[in-house]
DNA sequence: CGTTGGATCTTCT
DNA sequence: GAAGATCCAACGC
């Protein structure tokens, strides 16, 4: 059990960081309780040439200013009004690079995330989604923006799975229909049979 | 079962 | 002032 270097994060293509986040673990350490749970999928965002990512044609505003920030650290933001949803920033300073998590499967901390979701057992839908699963963490758009994860509140570390070439299944992303042409790449990342992903798509 | 619309509020136009 | 990288309860079939 070891935190994933800053050096994971800082590598040129994204698409390989949102791949390799796949079995990963997601920990959260709020309210002095630790939470965490295996990342089962992922979404890719490429920075300025993409039409789905916030920082498309290199936009900068309050709200993206923290993409074109190092690699290694969070970027939560407020969708719909109510769901935090949780990405890493990548890539090198003002190259706007992050992968959205879309889904984990709930490891440290089930009860404290049952409480957090309002839950009384254990299911499917207490990670899967990218707007359930900051809940379950305990993840806030307003206090965890910016983060950096090498630090002790949020991070992400490798407890020795390794996710083959072989167990990925790739798809389009969801929810960017309007991003025309780019809405149909296939950089949203799964583990194949995982239980624990989202049903979207 | 599949589909629809409401919740809810920040961010950008 | 409108829309949004979502979720889920309530409906209709």
């Amino acid at each position: 059990m070891s935190k994933l270097p800053k050096s994971f994060y800082l590598k040129g293509n994204v698409l390989e960081v949102g791949k390799k986040l796949l079995g990963k673990f997601l920990c959260t350490k709020i309210d002095g309780t630790l939470t965490s749970g295996m990342i089962v999928e992922t979404e890719a965002y490429n920075g300025v040439s993409d039409k789905a990512s916030h920082a498309f044609g290199n936009r900068r505003t309050n709200r993206t200013e923290i993409m074109f920030a190092e690699g290694g650290v969070s970027y939560v933001y407020l969708c719909y009004g109510i769901y935090s949803l949780f990405n890493v920033v990548t890539n090198e300073k003002e190259i706007p690079h992050a992968v959205l998590i879309r889904a984990v499967e709930p490891i440290d901390g089930i009860e404290k995330m049952l409480l957090r979701r309002g839950k009384q057992k254990l299911e499917k839908n207490l990670t899967s989604g990218p707007g359930i699963l900051s809940q379950a963490l305990g993840i806030n758009f307003r206090r965890h923006n910016g983060l950096d994860l090498q630090k002790n509140e949020i991070w992400i570390e490798s407890r020795g799975v390794e996710i083959m070439e072989n167990e990925i299944v790739k798809s389009t992303r969801v929810g960017v229909d309007y991003a025309e042409e780019d809405a149909k790449l296939p950089w949203r990342f799964r583990i194949k049979n995982s239980k624990w992903t989202s049903k979207a798509k």
